[in-house]
DNA sequence: AATTCGTGGGC
DNA sequence: TGCCCAAGAAT
């Protein structure tokens, strides 16, 4: 059954930069933090531009990170911009600028959780980990306990059979342990879908418990696993996030000043001031084309939630230089 | 354990 | 159109 699914990867597998014996570590690290709830088509030319402009550790800690932000663009979860840059900051401050290998070392850095840091061990290092991400999950939920999906949140009886399933190492060639790993990821991202598998493709639809059973359709009553998006923060932050990016370099009134006509120019961006005052930062901001865009309810309180939230998170940062006598405007931009 | 955090394509 | 989903991590 494992060697059906390894043989039909060598077949079927797609063909993408980070993986073969031409990627770096670096790369493959960098594909992972990319590919955390982001599809591979959207990543592949952000991908190839990113290894372009920083091949190592070291040129990318160097960079600023507005640029970085910048050259995140629009691949969502700008925060994972932010830990990539903080990592390659800590591979350079703890491990000489090269990616280190075993799976201790990756989950210690920021950004790095127990799947990525799985995935870089076995991918990049061929080390034998227990990879367990989304298409493996399904794969094994449904191959192995003969149901439509995976719970809801990783449990122990699902790491356990993911752990039982990967060989030992060699134990059917070299890199068994990596093969098997990236295999049944892929057959879980091209065939054993969420949506519409496709069972007359699969190699081992004849092993398949939950095809055995007739395809028994999940719980009708599972809750909602994605939050509303029209009106909410998330999108105000977006939309800021966006303008953001538009300015220019390091911001300045100037530059502020074109971020917000390229954002007049498409309804959606603005000029955002803030008052400073002693303690704590009361940020007002003034954006009537957002509020009329989104038409909420509390628009203006929205948009200062959202801002006040990307400056918490380090995705945005008021320059206070104009600041005087306790009240100030000031300029909201990407960090340095 | 449940939430929060972007974005865009497919059905 | 609206909803679901995509190589998760942090809290």
């Amino acid at each position: 059954m494992r060697c059906a699914i390894v043989d039909w990867y060598g077949r079927s597998a797609r063909d993408l930069p980070w993986r073969g014996a031409g990627a770096s570590a670096w790369g493959v690290l960098v594909s992972e933090f990319m590919l955390q709830q982001t599809p591979v088509v959207r990543v592949l030319p952000v991908w190839t531009e990113w290894m372009r402009r920083w091949p190592t550790p070291a040129d990318l800690a160097e960079e600023s990170r507005a640029e970085v932000l910048r050259a995140w663009g629009r691949l969502g979860y700008p925060r994972r911009a932010l830990r990539l840059h903080a990592s390659a900051a800590a591979i350079v401050e703890s491990f000489g600028g090269e990616v280190p290998r075993t799976y201790e070392e990756l989950l210690s850095l920021p950004g790095v959780g127990t799947y990525t840091a799985a995935a870089v061990a076995s991918f990049a290092f061929g080390e034998r980990e227990v990879v367990v991400d989304t298409n493996i999950r399904r794969v094994e939920a449904r191959l192995v306990s003969g149901v439509a999906q995976p719970a809801a949140s990783l449990t122990r009886a699902e790491t356990d059979v993911a752990a039982r399933l990967v060989p030992e190492q060699d134990g059917f060639g070299a890199d068994s342990a990596a093969r098997w790993n990236i295999a049944v990821m892929e057959l879980g991202a091209l065939v054993c879908t969420a949506r519409s598998p496709k069972c007359v493709e699969c190699p081992v639809v004849g092993d398949c418990a939950w095809v055995d059973a007739g395809r028994p359709a999940p719980p009708l009553d599972r809750p909602r696993r994605t939050q509303a998006w029209h009106g909410t923060d998330r999108q105000v932050r977006g939309a800021v996030m966006a303008v953001l990016r538009a300015a220019g370099g390091a911001a300045d009134v100037a530059e502020l000043g074109s971020a917000g006509e390229v954002a007049a120019d498409r309804g959606v961006g603005g000029v955002a001031r803030s008052r400073l005052g002693v303690a704590p930062t009361v940020v007002e901001v003034v954006y009537e084309p957002l509020a009329k865009l989104y038409a909420l309810g509390a628009p203006q309180e929205q948009l200062e939630r959202a801002v006040v939230g990307l400056v918490a998170d380090g995705l945005a940062e008021w320059d206070g230089a104009a600041e005087s006598q306790g009240t100030a405007e000031a300029i909201l931009r990407l960090p340095r």
